[in-house]
DNA sequence: TATGAATGAGTCTTCATTCAT
DNA sequence: GATGAATGAAGACTCATTCAT
């Protein structure tokens, strides 16, 4: 693997372990297994290798999402949230530590949000995803029409994120099966919505 | 004031202004009114100044949704929520910077952790306390009695705390009529749910 | 008693606890039971005490030394000499690591001499008391005439002094019996000393 | 010269100079003719960097009285004996201040402790030495047989060092003269002892 | 005289960055 | 490109001393 690669996965590892605050060039280095020097090869400053590492934490999230939008019209709607759902909370698992750490420095924040404007990125394009799908799915009368996308993208998306948020604030760890219980759960609050019907 | 309040505030201020990781012994001094050494006849460490700061962020919070358990079976249910979503946004508005910078720190996040659990507290209250206010209209027959009131609780919170993390994320302010008008197309859709029904 | 003998005192035991390093006025406060304020009503300075407190640990060997001069003809010489050797060693394991910390700070230990100067005293005070003895015991005859007595109490107190240094630097206690043992057998070895005779 | 030399020759110069206590990393630095950054990059701390320092200290010492064995049986015990104890008052007279100095760190004392431990050594070693040198003069009949070979050292060495102590307490320079003058007249008496013999 | 909060100079230490090899 | 010793600016923290009460 490229050294510069080495790098980026090295610094993320730190992050995700010690935190930005305390992660050194002294230690991404001595991870990566080159010398500190080396990190001033490849990168033009720790601020630039943290905006590398960023970068790439989101895609792969949204990638995950795109495959929702093909199952428009196909298995139940609550299935294919449900696998959104689960999606989202493995992918704030990982990436809600660091991501959230960025906001204790409002200059690498600055910095981050212009590259993701550049790259038209930014952590509203999952929900924009689900909500599309959502939209897609009304199309096709699975989902109320008179239902806004975006909130309802936005309620579950939401509740995965602060659910993972309050977990990782309490250090509590959660298995697979409970978090796609959780996401069941959820899902079908929201499917049924909380006013009391002509049941 | 005395000056360890004046410290406190002091701190809290250069947090919001500069994030965690740029906020210096010497800069709270200097905002307080006071030399340094005297951050240290008041607080064992910085750390400590920290802990001192995140303590007195929730209760605000907690106070404000404790109203809502008043409310029950009073006025509608979905103004109800309408109060406790604008609270909300408002909370996680000014907080949520200062909350997500502990991240940086697993250290202080550790020790922050064990003062919450001491006090029983945690971001969770929050979500407990909109829970039990829907357990309490389940009982009177405004909400729908098969739902999960914690389940829905995370929905509006979560889309409310998302919905500042974003937009704190992208440096997009709002206003308090956006705001409202954003709880407001959230808490429809919540009621009302997804499901296509015999409308 | 009096406040100011009561910081003496404290300032002594944080002294000979913590090492003059790590003596601070907090500390010698809190022993004395009373604020750190209150030691500059007693004292001039942090030194000021010190000085007082280095004032007071010589004159209590010298008396004890002083008793030697009653004993000239009286006993035997060699159990004079051992009574005196036990206090040496008593003394100097409990003053030598103060004595010691004197020269971690040359500023002290010279404000330290000026005192001792003006009160014409002095750790060599102790030698010349021993030597007094042994000179009254040569015209008795009961000592070597042609032996310089200052050099035979330099050797004497020496061996105790750097016994003692040793095993304090090396942390090794010593029980009131093995010193006894340590004195009879250095004033044995110096009285018949080292020469081949005719024996 | 490497700079890790430097530094320990700049630090050892300052505590000469400055005393223990005034010796800080600024000025070890300035004396050094490098940063302050760089004392970390080749010690762990400034306690660290003492503690090298030390360690230096005595095998000059030890070096010293190594050729004092290889006398055993020429030229006279006096003489040797009068080398072994000029050698013993340089080394004092360089060392001891800083030996001494120790004592006004305890923690410091014990990690050398420690040091000195794991190599076998601590300043009881020379007067092994020069036991061992006795006792070797012992077997050629050279020294009377009935004496302690370590109690005599301990006489000797033990005169030189507090002779040196008491020097230093009191700030009078010896010249080099006046030092073998002295260890001469000590060496004279310890060999005839004290008992008024048959003379 | 006793207090103890406030001080600010001074200390050790960290760490991102540079540069000669 | 890779290195790692050197840097120096900046940081948190300590502590003797002062002074208003």
């Amino acid at each position: 693997m490229e050294l510069r690669e080495k790098i980026i996965q090295a610094a993320e590892q730190v992050m995700r372990a010690k935190g930005l605050a305390r992660t050194t060039t002294k230690e991404i280095a001595r991870i990566a297994g080159c010398s500190e020097g080396s990190l001033y090869n490849h990168f033009q400053s720790k601020e630039d290798l943290f905006l590398q590492v960023l970068k790439g934490i989101l895609p792969t999230f949204v990638a995950a999402l795109m495959k929702l939008s093909q199952r428009q019209g196909i298995g139940t709607v609550q299935d294919n949230l449900e696998d959104a759902a689960i999606a989202a909370l493995a992918y704030f698992h990982q990436s809600l530590p660091t991501s959230a750490s960025i906001f204790s420095d409002p200059d690498l924040l600055a910095h981050h949000r212009e590259g993701l404007h550049e790259r038209n990125e930014g952590p509203h394009r999952a929900n924009e995803l689900v909500a599309a799908y959502l939209r897609s799915e009304q199309l096709q009368g699975r989902v109320r029409a008179d239902v806004d996308p975006r909130a309802a993208a936005d309620l579950l998306l939401g509740a995965c994120f602060q659910h993972v948020f309050i977990r990782q604030f309490s250090a509590e760890d959660e298995s697979k099966e409970a978090q796609a219980g959780y996401a069941k759960q959820v899902i079908s609050t929201l499917m049924q919505g909380l006013l009391p019907g002509a049941e």
